[in-house]
DNA sequence: GTCAACTATTTAAGAATTGAAGTATAATGT
DNA sequence: ACATTATACTTCAATTCTTAAATAGTTGAC
């Protein structure tokens, strides 16, 4: 089997685009002194909302014990940190610090350059029906 | 700042995209018996034509060292091996076995797969009109 | 022939990943 | 009330991925 029965699929066209994508989101990553991995956390929490480990490690998709290492790390860089869950005692619950949500603005303005550049070959129009499209498989995923 | 600003971005909905994506992803690969990467660089070896190291290492996008282990690991698993190369005997030029052949075709099988399950949500006009969205920005890519 | 550039490998260190075991806490059933 | 079960997180061990630096062998240019 050679590549061509499945250049035009859609999976495997999104599966390109993933692919490419993950080197320039590493870049990113890097610039600002991240892992990937370190970087979708810090996006994925808020400084305002704390969130348990368990609720990271769903959004992650990675194992708990996964998650301990991971905020270990941001938080000994002073971008988060765990406090206690008085509801529930078995909950460490996770928030951004100050330092942590100005990092995350400065990788998000990063994305958004990346953004401009990358998309700059679609018209408005076809970016706005770009998101609609996108919008719509997210909403099937669940 | 809150996500709301980068929730109807362009990019930002791809990297949502992209980061579901890639559970999925890893989840067929380890069904396979195979990391992530070693799935990535199966895909971009062919069981007829010879690739150099170095040629592996720009496509995945990693360092040359890094691709050692990842041959290593295939070639261990019998699904790729190398060869010296008479034209030049710096370079070992990789090629999948017929087992390593086979394993990439049930791989693709197992991506077409969830193609059909998580785009279901779309018309197959949408589906047309997403294929030429992302053809378009892959092409800008260079 | 010498020297610089290239190809691949090795090594060392950090990070991500999973699974299994362990601790503490909460919830449930009787 | 108490014993059992389930949950939340951590720790540990083993594997993989990652980069940087050092090495060995090969090539090509001068």
């Amino acid at each position: 089997m050679h590549n061509t029965r499945h250049d035009e699929s859609t999976y495997w066209l999104l599966l390109q685009l993933l692919l490419r994508s993950k080197h320039r989101i590493n870049a990113v990553s890097e610039k600002r002194g991240l892992t990937g991995m370190q970087a979708h956390a810090l996006s994925l929490l808020s400084p305002t909302t704390p969130q348990a480990m368990s609720s990271l490690s769903t959004h992650l998709g990675c194992d708990a014990s996964n998650v301990t290492g991971i905020v270990d790390r941001l938080e000994g860089g002073g971008l988060a940190e765990r406090n206690d869950n008085p509801a529930d005692r078995r909950v460490k619950s996770v928030m951004l610090t100050t330092a942590g949500s100005k990092l995350r603005e400065e990788f998000y303005d990063d994305l958004n350059e990346i953004e401009l550049a990358e998309l700059a070959g679609l018209t408005t129009d076809e970016q706005a029906e770009l998101r609609r499209l996108i919008t719509k498989v997210l909403a099937s995923y669940e």
